[in-house]
DNA sequence: CAATTATGCAACAAAATGGTTGCATGTTTA
DNA sequence: TAAACATGCAACCATTTTGTTGCATAATTG
């Protein structure tokens, strides 16, 4: 089953931030991420919690310092529940579309 | 851009099992959508209209009922950004992995 | 016409959320 | 070793969210 929490982790932009800029590999450690988020070091670190707790994201403390790593199991749910949605959707607008099409009564 | 908003939408159980529902056509008037999500009619009202707000669904009164239908668009892009988000991530690992192998001092 | 049905709207309340500040603690580094 | 750095944790606070109840109203139906 899909879980709402999921989405709820991604529908904050200092989340969502967060979660491009590990995609794409400009920060990983959890002070270099909470730069220029427009929340303090503690904020950003309450997100983080958010996301590490929807496991979208794991933290690997090493030393005095701990790496954030992205952790896309639940994305690819996530988005292929979406492709879902949508194929329903249109599958239904298409057979709608049929049977008006036939109809002999219009 | 993306915006978290759409994410935030679908973030709430009693407003993803109303796209679900649209999505597979169970039910598609606000009465009927409201029923068994354990919540009241005002209440789904008040989720439903988070979604037409977030621009994922839409309203069509007719006569005393109103119809409601699902607007996909904004759905594709959430899609779109999570396969990208996936994509971008991989490739990384994947050179991150190059690296490694290819590393003389290994 | 009198019920019934489908909705809308507002006031209210409890709980969750997003953020802050202050302070403690282990880890590096000069 | 003392300073600087990376974090963690708790107390607080304002706002947003989620839900409720009560009441009003237009459209159908018997």
């Amino acid at each position: 089953m899909i879980e709402a929490d999921i989405y709820k982790a991604l529908g904050d932009p200092v989340r969502l931030e967060i979660i491009r800029r590990l995609a794409n590999g400009s920060s990983n450690t959890i002070t270099e991420l909470s730069k220029n988020l427009g929340v303090s070091r503690q904020g950003a670190r309450k997100q983080l919690q958010v996301l590490v707790s929807a496991n979208l994201v794991r933290l690997l403390p090493k030393g005095r310092e701990t790496a954030v790593t992205l952790d896309t199991t639940k994305l690819k749910v996530a988005g292929l529940f979406i492709a879902k949605l949508e194929a329903q959707w249109d599958l239904r607008l298409h057979a709608l579309k049929k049977l008006v099409q036939d109809d002999p009564t219009s």
